[in-house]
DNA sequence: CCTGATGGAAAGACAGGTCTGTTCACTTGA
DNA sequence: TCAAGTGAACAGACCTGTCTTTCCATCAGG
């Protein structure tokens, strides 16, 4: 919950070729655990959490179901740890894209859709797997709540750091607002499979924003 | 698409007790067909639609499975009939509600945030039935992607005719902002469970509309 | 009033398949 | 040598969907 200084590290764009993917399941598998997460990943995201079974997600994966059971206790261990890896991933792409952004914090907090279009652009968008997760298993499993949970707070934390820095009332409040637009529009693009609503998203934010405070 | 003057009628308040539950599953089943929607309806929102079995659904009804066959085709049939009976008793509930609120457009456009709070508020609540099929249901079953469009479609008909009314520049792109902000609202009291993200969505339309039009 | 037909629903067995998870003998590569 | 992985079989539960039998309320004709 303090988590947002402890999470990954911004990564060193220019070290690398290419930004990193956003999407865990396309990061290129080493171990025979990567290949089962990777392909869980990919399978869970496109066809739901209980619709994918086991056997197909070793078939996917190349391995055997012996070696499933000897990463993860169980099935809900694996959804767990596909949560968790696609999390850190997607913030790892996501607030690094952010890390590069300068200017004032109402401008780093807009770009926040550009980012957001970029990834509802891609052709494997499937929403948001938090989302998508905390949607299946409304009442059951705590763990996949507490875990969409902790992936909010890093969010709301960046968010809040910037209204902060705005100067505005009631920072928690704004980042709130915020935190509200950037579901809505992971919704509603996902949806209507049409990435333009980042831009709707991005209209409102920048009205609210300008709003806040008229006496500039 | 052209749905909003044909959907279901607005009701008369004053003829009834007390306002139609938003919940389908709670009204009073009277045929066995209304059982199996109702105890289907339940089952499905609080522990997801693959998760929830056939027997599960009749023990719950009360109702003999070939009962259940003999109403509807098959399983995915019966999500179909649920979806549609729960959008239908929750739009009626909603812009029955809306229907009461009198004044300008904007703050007819601000009541949709106050009457979203209520129902965020009850113990019930699990989401939007639709944005959760749709995550489930991913990339299958086009049928219940179509189901949720249409549901979306009544929101923003409505919210496009406010917007209209309103004479903005571009109503709908207004109403598309709206709508992302209603979304994600319904996400994130989800995913809190805190009804209040109503009101952080209200704040931001609030500033959003009077941002809309300085020179009023 | 009584009798018998009809049709919807209950109860539950059943088929055929899929699910998760276990086990075990075998292989492979460091 | 030895840890990790493979392939395959297996258990037991659960899944959807079908089918048969029994029950019971309603209604028609006498």
């Amino acid at each position: 919950m303090t988590a947002f200084d402890a999470r990954d590290p911004a990564p060193a764009i220019s070290d690398t070729e290419s930004a990193p993917d956003w999407n865990f399941a396309r990061h290129a598998p080493a171990t025979a655990r990567d290949k089962i997460l990777s392909a869980a990943s990919h399978l869970f995201c496109h066809n739901g959490f209980s619709a994918t079974g086991i056997d197909t997600i070793i078939a996917r994966a190349g391995t055997a179901k012996a070696t499933l059971y000897n990463h993860f206790a169980s099935k809900d261990a694996l959804i767990e740890a596909v949560l968790e890896a696609e999390g850190a991933a997607w913030r790892r792409w996501f607030f690094g894209r952010l890390g590069q952004v300068r200017g004032r914090p109402e401008d780093r907090v807009l770009a926040v859709f550009d980012v957001l279009r970029d990834w509802f652009a891609d052709e494997n968008y499937f929403g948001c797997p938090f989302i998508n997760a905390v949607a299946e298993f409304e009442t059951g499993n705590p763990a996949i709540r507490a875990a969409a949970d902790v992936h909010k707070a890093h969010l709301f934390t960046w968010l809040k750091a910037a209204a902060i820095e705005m100067q505005v009332d009631r920072p928690e409040d704004v980042a709130r607002g915020i935190v509200v637009l950037v579901d809505g529009a992971i919704v509603a693009a996902q949806h209507a499979r049409n990435p333009e609503f980042a831009l709707d998203a991005k209209g409102v934010a920048a009205v609210y924003l300008a709003g806040l405070r008229p006496a500039r």
